[in-house]
RNA sequence: GGGCAAUUAGCUCAAUGGCUAGAGCAUCUCGAUUACACCGAGAGGGUUAUAGGUUCGAGUCCUAUAUUGCCCACCA
């Protein structure tokens, strides 16, 4: 007999384990033959960190949808990569190169920086990778890629080439998001809104040729520099008579005017608003609307320009603080009230942002010929695209619905730079170019011929090349891959990326493929801490899911992440959690442990008949069986992980081996066990592979592969209701006799003499109840009797019984049998449900009340026969 | 300001409109039993946040309310 240790060694299989499916090759769909597809490209995690606990949870999740449908006997593509993550990579890697050589971005030089970063994330990748197979994903490594790929980005670029000659992407003079810091422009969805207290400030504004007065109210002084209006409601009375008189802005001395709009808010600060179109996003809508001069104040580096006057060269804090001493000074400020309002930070580097007017380019979202959120959101309304939870359609359609044009130029130096080129227009022209007023412009992959030639700095928004990663990976439009798996059967990632990056695949998808990227869209919720806290650095609370694995194992981490939890849910994870998992893999471990020593010739069995089956005990635990098969297989079906693994727990952990396990012991059909443990290896191998791996290695001795083992049936009419209700019949008398013996506190050792009808399970009874049971009849003193609706046995229990006790639990238990014979009577007498109801439920009702009336008439006799001692 | 969720046992969470609302952890009691003490047996613990409604039937659907969390937004 081989020797088994107590526990799953996880610490020295886990790694064997993967390099043994690697070798197979079988991570690789083309080695499998099949004409059934499932394929899944893989969020691409930053290549700048490590992964957290957020990747291993959606990691854990496709890699059991990835296994479930490769043993659904599909050609199953995982395919992995990274991100380069424009922003967040270069300030990471700034910080790095700061802290380790004290130099910044600049002094290094952009080329230099770039190949260094590219290095950076290289390396990173390669550490990722490593924890990635440490999760146990079954992922194509052969295939990985990374968004700066030369192949995936040429289909990256080569859709902003088609965009913009389908007037999709345009270059604008437009207020955008600046980030002083990055010094770089940031879409709407990179900034973060913070709730501050504030000031708000009220100055009063000299009309022109008059005494009066104007008061605006601010939080920000400084842009009143840039002012070149004021504005009020014109429902407003108060105002009627300012309204297209003149102003003279104070500390500029500049006439501005007082103008009408609609949006301005009556209720707040005095109802009248300084215009600084330059600087607002608002103001610049008026402005437009209104066409006002816009007048730069403050400069990408957060400081005044020369426009700003004697304010020139002061930081925006600094600049507001002189500019209120002054407005004092000269009387102009009326007063100051405290104010929470909303700062809006980047939400990479938390640098308050500045709104300030750039030449940026955009994607038109909602263009007239080609209305990119309208086809997304067609995508979402009929169905092509099956979003996990449903509820996140709603949020998905309102976001489409308010979408604006979306910015994608970065002024940073990490990413793909725009495919486009200018020359002075003076130089030779061109037919393929465009003349844009002093300069050509050229949009295409090459740089085109001639002299002259300069390309256009600017770096992509990294979400613009990561929104085509499903097709971008896969070749599109004529490589292989793409032919074979596109559309994609899943995306599964973060609830916090819904906007950043779900939204924006299910536009250019549409756009560029014509099809939905994926047909199932999951998203996994937030894992946090047992006191619900967000994991991060800062806090110090954060859970190296490496840690983990060498501490719990990898099965045990997957578990942990998936079970008890909805999709789009966050969830909390703590080490009793976890440790709670690692309990159920060394019970997996510990059956088969028993069932390799119970019995020498021990085998995995994949088919059994009828006849295999002897007793109620394999004709029950077979029927459990099927019916868990199905059930899981459904709700894997539905995505519905939690349940799956819920129900798959009950049936290994309470039904085989709390009894089936049991009663082997005593009957020994050892094929029937082999035959379930099978299966149960199957049923889990998607949640928990290496444990189930290394057993089914070791019952074959490395014949056979679980990874590539078939599903289980899921079985037509599988349940013998008969079955089930004579040994749940018999469960019970088990139960109540262990009731009796924990209330009387009898010990194992003086074990209870039951007196039993004929027909009983005997020895099952005995062993599984601790009880010895003579056959016999009659009533002694000093019995106690229990009974269910089959089986009848009288204990005689060496301790006197407490009648009382006895009599009040027997009452207790008859009036809550009336009642629900009471209720369920009631429910047939009620004309409406009879007619309502379903059949299969009026049928169950009729049962059960047949059911409750036979356990009364048990308790009434116990009750008889308990008086009669 | 708008939206989305959540609210079920001490804690963390399940539950297809239909069986006496279930698990795990924690608590209490008992137990060295030829797989597992990372185990087994038993027990206690619930007005499913509140108030209405729809329905033959509601934890589940609808409407309010309260509390908590998250997201969005141009309150200067």
């Amino acid at each position: 007999m081989r020797e088994i240790s107590k526990q799953f060694d996880f610490k020295e299989r886990e790694d064997a384990i993967y390099k043994l499916w690697e070798g197979s090759s079988f991570f690789n769909p083309d080695n499998i033959k099949s004409t059934k597809k499932y394929c899944n490209v893989l969020p691409p995690p930053n290549a700048n960190g490590e992964l957290h606990l957020g990747h291993a949870s959606g990691y854990t999740v496709m890699d059991i949808f990835g296994r479930f449908e490769r043993m659904q006997g599909k050609k199953v593509l995982l395919l992995p990569g990274k991100d380069h993550a424009g922003i967040q990579t270069q300030v990471v890697f700034e910080r790095k190169l700061k802290a380790e050589q004290g130099i910044s971005r600049h002094e290094m030089g952009r080329e230099k920086f770039y190949q260094a970063c590219y290095d950076f994330c290289m390396d990173r990748s390669q550490y990722m990778r490593a924890q990635e197979k440490k999760i146990g994903i079954s992922a194509d490594w052969s295939r990985e890629k990374f968004t700066l790929d030369p192949a995936g980005l040429k289909i990256a670029l080569e859709t902003f080439v088609q965009m913009y000659k389908d007037g999709l992407v345009y270059k604008g003079h437009r207020i955008i998001n600046w980030c002083s810091r990055c010094g770089t422009a940031l879409a709407d969805v990179e900034v973060e809104h913070k709730e501050q207290a504030g000031k708000l400030y009220y100055i009063k504004y000299p009309v022109k040729d008059s005494k009066e007065f104007l008061t605006v109210a601010t939080t920000r002084p400084e842009t009143m520099l840039g002012d070149t209006a004021v504005a009020v409601n014109p429902k407003d009375k108060r105002f009627l008579s300012f309204i297209g008189q003149n102003l003279i802005l104070p500390l500029q001395n500049r006439e501005i005017p007082v103008i009408a709009d609609r949006r301005i808010d009556m209720e707040f600060g005095t109802g009248a608003v300084k215009i600084t179109p330059a600087h607002d996003p608002l103001d610049w809508q008026i402005g437009k609307d209104h066409k006002l001069e816009e007048i730069s104040v403050i400069d990408e580096k957060a400081k005044i320009t020369a426009n700003g006057g004697e304010y020139e060269g002061f930081d925006v804090l600094g600049a507001r603080a002189k500019i209120v001493v002054d407005l004092q000074t000269l009387g102009f400020l009326e007063k100051e009230e405290s104010l929470a309002n909303n700062v809006s930070v980047c939400e990479r580097c938390k640098t308050v942002i500045e709104p300030l007017i750039s030449n940026q380019w955009f994607v038109k979202v909602d263009d007239e010929k080609i209305s990119l959120k309208k086809q997304a959101l067609e995508l979402i309304k009929s169905g092509k695209v099956e979003i996990y939870p449903e509820n996140f359609k709603k949020i998905l359609i309102q976001w489409f619905s308010n979408l604006q044009d979306w910015c994608i130029s970065r002024q940073i130096w990490w990413g793909p730079q725009f495919p486009v080129w200018y020359r002075e227009k003076s130089k030779v022209e061109s037919r393929k170019s465009k003349v844009n007023g002093e300069q050509e412009i050229y949009v295409g992959l090459e740089k085109p011929k001639g002299d002259g030639w300069v390309q256009d700095e600017n770096t992509f928004d990294t979400w613009f090349s990561s929104s085509q990663w499903p097709y971008s990976t896969l070749g599109y439009p004529n490589g292989k891959d793409a032919k074979n798996f596109y559309p994609t059967d899943a995306m599964i990632t973060g609830r916090d990326l819904l906007f950043f990056w779900a939204a924006r695949m299910l536009m250019m998808g549409s756009y560029r493929t014509d099809k939905t990227p994926f047909k199932n869209l999951y998203f996994t919720g937030l894992v946090r801490d047992k006191d619900g806290q967000k994991f991060s650095k800062s806090k110090g609370n954060g859970i190296d899911p490496m840690d983990i694995i060498n501490k719990f194992g990898a099965d045990a981490l997957r578990l942990s992440l998936v079970m008890d939890i909805a999709p789009g849910q966050d969830s909390r994870l703590s080490e009793e959690k976890i440790e709670g998992f690692r309990n159920f893999v060394t019970k997996l471990w510990n059956i088969f442990r028993y069932c390799t020593q119970a019995d020498e010739n021990f085998a995995l069995v994949e088919k059994i008949s009828k006849k295999d089956l002897k007793t109620l005990s394999d004709n029950w635990i077979v029927c459990e069986l099927e019916e868990t098969t199905r059930n899981v297989t459904e709700f894997m079906k539905d995505k519905n992980i939690s349940l799956a693994q819920d129900t798959l727990r009950k049936f290994t952990w309470d039904s085989f081996a709390d009894w089936y396990v049991e009663i082997h012991k005593l009957e020994k059909n050892t094929k029937v066990l082999g035959y379930v443990l099978d299966k149960i290896l199957k049923l889990w191998h998607p949640f928990t592979p290496f444990v189930t791996e290394e057993i089914y290695q070791q019952m074959f001795d490395g014949r056979k592969m679980l990874m590539m083992a078939q599903w289980p049936k899921n079985p037509k009419k599988c349940i013998d209701t008969k079955v089930q209700i004579d040994f749940a019949d018999l469960q019970e008398l088990i139960a109540k006799i262990r009731n009796i013996r924990s209330s009387y506190h009898i010990d194992p050792v003086n074990l209870i003499e039951g007196f039993g009808k004929k027909k009983i399970e005997k020895e099952i009874i005995e062993r599984l109840a601790r009880v010895k049971i003579e056959t016999g009849k009659g009533v002694k003193a000093k019995m106690i009797q229990v009974a269910t609706r089959k089986r009848a046995l009288q204990l005689n229990i060496a301790k006197s019984i407490d009648m009382e006790k006895e009599l009040i639990s027997i009452d207790k238990e008859i009036v809550n049998l009336e009642n629900l014979i009471a209720k369920n009577e009631g429910m047939l007498k009620n004309k409406n449900f009879v007619a309502g109801a379903p059949k299969e439920i009026l049928e169950a009702t009729k049962t059960r009340i047949g059911e409750y009336m036979d356990k009364l008439q048990i308790q009434k006799e116990l009750k008889k026969n308990l008086k009669a001692i």
